[in-house]
RNA sequence: GGGUGAUUAGCUCAGUUGGCUAGAGCAUCUCGUUUACACCGAGGAGGUCUGGGGUUCGAGUCCCUAAUCACCCACCA
C-alpha cells in the first residue's frame, strides 16, 4: 500500500517537468494564463475556486492529447500593495516620503519576495499544475519592456495624450484614480439651502447643495432656461454669501426644475457636471483646495478675510464653519437631511474629490469598438452567455482612460521632460537622451501606469511579446480559456482584449469563463466582520486537498455565486471515502490478479455496467468541455455511488463466487481505471494513490495517462438489469409496507413467457431473500408487469424524430406485454392488493399516452 | 433613474432548442450491522415550480404583468 503525500507527488512532478509544455511537439495546444493574484497577501478561498477550475480544465486537456500551458504569476497592483507597504512601515514610524522614492521601492521589493513566496507555495498546495519555469510578474523585465512598447507605440499613434482635466482624486493616498475604482456609497448628509443674493437688486436666488465648502469656489449659477421662476434673473448676477464674489447667473439645460430649488451653484474645479457646465458658459476655474483636500487660498485671488481664516482647514471641518457662519448671517434658509451617493475610493476608502490635474489618457473608443466586434463575430465566447451584455455595456460607452497615477509602485511612464517642457517617449533615460540631444538635461515623468495598463497585456507579455518570432509567442499565443471573475470583466478582460486586439489583430483568448462570488453555506458574503472567512490552508489542513478540490468542482456551476460551507466539504470526504472503500473491496477480492477484459467474454451485468460507464464518460465530458464542473462531479458521484457500488458491487457478490469470477473482476478493472481517469483532473492525488495501489500503473506518471474512454459492449441486454433491479426495489418495498423482516423468507411465483428473463430469477431472490415456486396462493396477491418500469421518453430534436421513437417504444412495450408476469406471495397471509398501480403508471396509462402523443405529433 | 440575474422540497441548488409521474445532496422519519464502507444500506414523508394573466394538444421552461431579493452602471443640487 502506498500513501501519497500531495506535497511530495507535486514537488516530484514538478522537479521532472510533468507539468511543462513541450512547443516542439506537434499536438494541439491548450494554454490558460493565471489571472495574476495581486501581492497584496496569502489567497482566499475565492482564489482556491479559480485556480482549482483552471487546473482541472488543464489536467483535462492534457489527459485528452492536448500540449497544454498552464501559466502562472502575479500582479505588483500598485495601489493595493504600496498601501500595504506603507502601511506597514507606518508601524515602525517610517514614512514614505521621508525615506524617499528609491528606499521605498526597495522595502516593496522585499515584500514582494515574500509574497510572492506565500503565493506560489500557496497555489502549490492546491495542486495547481502550472509550468513553474515560466512564471511570470507584472514588474518583472519582460513586462516592463512590454509597457514600454506599448505605451510608445500608443504614443506615437496618437492615442495616448496628456490633458488638464476633472479627475477622481483621492485625498489620502494622492493619487488620481479610475471611474472604476470609485464606489458610490450611500449616506446620510444634508441638504442646505443657502440663499444668494442678486446684485443691485432686492431679489435673491435659493440654491441648495449638500458641500457647501465649495462655495468658495462658485463661479456661477445655473438655472434651466425654461423655468419661468428664474427665467429674468439669466445674464444677472449674484453675490456669494460670505465669499462676496459676484457669480454670473446662465441658462443650461443641466438645471432640473425638479431637483432641489431649480437653481443649482456651479462650481467647475470640484463637479464634474459643474465643469461641463463651466465650458459651456466660459466660467472661470477656481481650484480651492489641496492635493489632500484642505482648503487653499492661495489660488484664490479674491480671498476675502473670511475664506484666507479657512486656509489649510480640512474640507469637512471647513464646511462645518462655514455653516455656522452662514447662520450668523442669516443666508441659511433651511437644513434638511438627506441620503446621497457620494464617491469612495475603493482603496482605503476615502472620499473622492474631483481635482481638476494634468494627467495621462489613453483613447480606446477604436479599441473598443473592435473589441465588442470581437465577441459579436463569436471570436470571444463568454460562459455563460449573458456576460457579454455586460462587456458590451461597458464598452459601449467607455470614456478615455486615465493611466497614470500619482504612486511610486509601479511602471513609472516612459516620457521625458527637457527644461523647457518638451515632452520625449522613449524606452529609457538613453534613448531619450539620444533625441534630445547630448547636452539637454532630461527628467522623466514622476508617474506610474495604472495597474491595469500591464495587466491588459498579460497574455501577450508573458509569451514574449513584443518579440512576435519569440517560441513561446509564436506557439501558445492566442491563448484558449480565461477563467476568472465575473467582477474583472471591465478592469481586465476588457483591457486585454483592446489591447490585443490592438496590438495583434486577435483576441487574447477565444473563450472566457466567468465565475461567481464565494459565499458561505447561506450565500451570504464572507467578511471578516460577520466571521464567515474561510481559509483554504485551514481547509486543506482539517480535510486534504483533494476534498477541497472536489467539493469546489461539485459548486461550480452556471456563474453564479458559489455557496461554501465546511458541511458540503464533509459530504465531499464521505464521497472520497467511498471510492476508497469500493477499490478496497475489488482489491480484496482479487482484482489485482484478474485477466485482461475481454468483452466477447463480458456477460449481461458486466454489459449494463460497461454501458452506464459508457454513458457517464459521455455525459461527463460533455459537461467539462461546457465548464459545467457541478454537472461533471455529479455525474461521477452518481455513477460510482449508485450504479457501481449500491448496484453493481451488490449484483456482483454472488457472482463472485461463480464461474464469472474473471470476467466480473476484469470489468471492475476497466470501470475503475476509467473512474480514476474521469477523476484525476478533480481529486489528482487520491487518483493517484489507488491508481498505483490498484496495480494499475506508477501514482506519479497517472497524470499522463489518456483520459478515459468508452468500451464497445453488446448493449441489448443491459436495460434488463434497470428492470431486475427495480423489480427488486419493488419486492424491497412490498417487504417495507408489509413489515416483513428482510430475515423472513418470502415466497414469489413468477409466470414467465420469455424464457431470457429466466436466468435473473435467481439474482432477484438472492437479493430480496424471497424464494420463487409455480404454486399460487392468495395469501399477497400482487402482480408486477416489466412493463410498468419503462419510462416515455421523447426526444428533444425535431418532430419526426419524435413519432419514430414513440412508435418504437410503443412497439418495445406491445412486444414486452406478454414476456412476463411475477406474482409474489407471502407466506403471512395479508394481501394488499394493487400496491404497485398505486406508486406506478399503470401500462394501460402508459399506452394510451403514448397513443395521445402519436396522434399530436403525427 | 438604466440594466442584469434570481425566486423550484425544511436548507443549498440542478432542471440545456417547451414533452418521462418535477430531480439531487443535506436535514428529517422508518427499517436494517447480509464479511468494501455507519464517512453504510433499504425505504418513506415532504413541492398549486413567487403571485396574476397569455400562447400551446401540452408551460418550471416561451410572452406580458406584479412583488421580493441580489448585483452592475449612472447620479455629491
Amino acid at each position: 500500500m502506498t500513501t501519497i503525500i500531495p506535497e511530495e507527488l507535486y514537488k516530484y512532478q514538478e522537479e521532472n517537468g510533468y507539468y511543462k509544455p513541450n512547443p516542439n511537439e506537434n499536438k494541439k495546444r491548450f494554454t490558460i494564463m493565471i489571472p495574476p493574484p495581486n501581492i497584496t497577501g496569502n489567497l482566499h478561498l475565492g482564489h482556491a475556486f479559480t485556480m482549482t477550475m483552471q487546473d482541472i480544465i488543464i489536467r483535462y486537456k492534457r489527459m485528452m492529447g492536448f500540449d497544454t500551458l498552464l501559466l502562472p504569476g502575479t500582479d505588483h497592483a500598485a495601489i493595493a500593495t504600496q498601501m500595504i507597504v506603507e502601511k506597514k512601515l507606518a508601524e515602525k514610524g517610517i514614512k514614505r516620503k521621508e525615506i524617499g522614492r528609491k528606499a521605498f521601492l526597495d522595502e516593496i521589493w522585499k515584500w514582494k519576495g515574500e509574497c510572492t513566496n506565500t503565493i506560489t507555495q500557496q497555489l502549490r498546495k492546491i495542486g495547481y499544475s502550472a509550468d513553474w519555469s515560466r512564471e511570470r510578474f507584472t514588474m518583472d523585465e519582460g513586462m516592463s519592456t512590454a509597457v514600454k512598447e506599448a505605451f510608445i507605440r500608443l504614443y506615437n499613434d496618437g492615442l495616448i495624450y496628456k490633458d488638464n482635466r476633472l479627475v477622481n482624486w483621492d485625498p489620502v493616498l494622492l493619487t488620481s484614480v479610475s471611474d472604476l475604482e470609485v464606489n458610490m456609497i450611500e449616506t446620510q448628509g444634508n441638504m442646505w439651502h443657502i440663499r444668494y443674493d442678486i446684485d443691485n437688486s432686492d431679489e435673491s436666488i435659493i440654491i441648495a447643495t449638500t458641500r457647501p465648502e465649495t462655495m468658495l469656489g462658485d463661479t456661477g449659477i445655473a438655472i434651466n432656461p425654461n423655468d419661468e421662476r428664474f427665467k429674468h434673473l439669466i445674464g444677472k448676477y449674484a453675490i456669494i454669501p460670505i465669499v462676496g464674489r459676484k457669480i454670473q447667473i446662465v441658462a443650461d439645460e443641466y438645471a432640473d426644475m425638479e431637483k432641489g430649488t431649480g437653481a443649482v451653484k456651479i462650481t467647475p474645479a470640484h463637479d464634474f457636471n459643474d465643469f461641463e457646465v463651466g465650458k459651456r458658459h466660459n466660467l472661470p476655474i477656481i481650484n480651492i483646495f489641496s492635493p489632500n483636500a484642505e482648503i487653499d487660498v492661495s489660488k484664490i485671488s479674491d480671498a476675502n478675510d473670511f475664506v484666507k481664516s479657512l486656509d489649510k482647514i480640512d474640507r469637512f471641518e471647513a464646511r462645518k464653519i462655514i455653516i455656522e457662519k452662514l447662520k450668523e448671517t442669516g443666508h441659511l434658509i433651511k437644513t434638511e437631511t438627506y441620503t446621497h451617493q457620494v464617491p469612495h475610493s475603493e482603496r482605503g476608502g476615502a472620499i473622492i474629490e474631483p481635482r481638476l490635474t494634468e494627467q495621462w489618457y489613453l483613447d480606446v473608443s477604436q479599441m473598443a469598438k473592435d473589441a465588442i466586434n470581437l465577441v459579436k463575430e463569436g471570436k470571444i465566447k463568454f460562459v455563460p452567455k449573458m456576460w457579454e451584455n455586460t462587456f458590451f455595456a461597458w464598452l459601449n460607452n467607455i470614456q478615455p482612460w486615465c493611466i497614470s497615477r500619482q504612486l511610486w509602485w509601479g511602471h513609472q511612464i516612459p516620457a521625458y521632460y527637457t527644461d523647457d517642457g518638451k515632452i520625449i517617449v522613449a524606452k529609457s533615460l538613453e534613448e531619450a537622451q539620444a533625441i534630445a540631444g547630448k547636452n539637454i538635461h532630461l527628467t522623466q515623468d514622476e508617474d506610474t501606469l495604472d495597474t491595469w495598463f500591464s495587466s491588459g497585456l498579460w497574455p501577450m507579455s508573458t509569451l514574449g511579446w513584443p518579440d512576435t518570432e519569440s517560441i513561446d509567442f509564436k506557439t501558445y499565443f492566442p491563448t484558449s480559456t480565461l477563467i476568472t471573475g465575473f467582477d474583472i470583466i471591465f478592469f481586465w478582460v476588457a483591457r486585454m482584449v483592446m489591447f490585443s486586439v490592438y496590438f495583434t489583430g486577435k483576441a487574447p483568448f477565444d473563450t472566457v469563463v466567468c465565475h461567481g462570488l464565494v459565499r458561505d453555506e447561506h450565500g451570504q458574503k464572507m467578511s471578516k466582520t460577520k466571521g464567515n472567512v474561510i481559509n483554504p490552508l485551514d481547509l486543506i489542513n482539517e480535510f486534504d486537498i483533494d476534498t477541497v478540490r472536489w467539493t469546489i468542482c461539485t459548486l461550480s456551476g452556471q456563474g453564479r455565486d458559489m455557496n461554501f460551507g465546511k458541511s458540503l466539504v464533509e459530504n465531499g470526504r464521505k464521497f472520497i471515502t467511498k471510492l476508497k472503500n469500493a477499490s478496497k473491496f475489488w482489491e480484496q477480492k482479487g482484482s489485482k490478479n484478474a485477466p485482461t477484459f475481454n468483452p466477447a467474454e463480458s456477460i449481461t451485468i458486466t454489459n449494463w455496467i460497461l454501458n452506464k460507464m459508457n454513458e457517464a464518460i459521455s455525459t461527463a465530458q460533455t459537461a467539462i468541455e461546457n465548464y459545467r464542473y457541478d454537472e461533471y462531479a455529479q455525474t461521477i458521484y452518481h455513477f460510482v455511488w449508485n450504479d457501481f457500488c449500491d448496484n453493481f458491487i451488490e449484483l456482483s457478490k454472488p457472482e463472485l463466487e461463480s464461474v464469472n469470477k474473471d470476467i466480473i473482476l476484469s470489468t471492475a478493472n476497466i470501470v475503475i481505471k476509467n473512474i480514476l481517469k474521469m477523476l484525476q483532473p478533480v481529486i489528482p492525488f487520491v487518483s493517484a494513490e489507488l491508481w498505483e495501489n490498484m496495480g494499475y500503473g506508477k501514482a506519479t506518471d497517472f497524470i499522463k495517462e489518456t483520459y478515459a474512454s468508452p468500451i464497445q459492449i453488446d448493449t441489448s441486454n443491459t436495460n434488463d438489469i434497470d428492470w431486475v433491479l427495480n423489480i427488486i426495489s419493488v419486492i424491497r418495498n412490498i417487504r417495507a409496507e408489509n413489515k416483513i423482516p428482510f430475515k423472513t423468507e418470502i415466497n414469489i411465483s413468477f409466470k414467465i413467457t420469455n424464457k431470457d428473463f429466466i436466468k435473473y430469477i435467481s439474482m432477484i431472490e438472492t437479493h430480496t431473500n424471497t424464494k420463487s415456486s409455480n404454486e399460487t396462493n392468495d395469501m399477497l396477491n400482487i402482480v408486477i408487469d416489466k412493463e410498468t418500469t419503462l419510462l416515455l421518453e421523447l426526444p428533444k430534436s425535431n418532430k419526426n424524430d419524435s413519432l419514430q421513437k414513440a412508435k418504437q417504444e410503443l412497439e418495445e412495450i406491445e412486444k414486452r406485454i406478454q414476456s412476463l408476469t411475477i406474482q409474489i406471495k407471502n407466506m403471512e397471509g395479508k394481501a394488499p392488493e394493487n400496491i404497485i398501480n398505486d406508486r406506478k403508471i399503470s401500462l394501460n396509462d402508459a399506452i394510451e399516452k403514448q397513443k395521445q402523443l402519436k396522434n399530436i405529433i403525427g
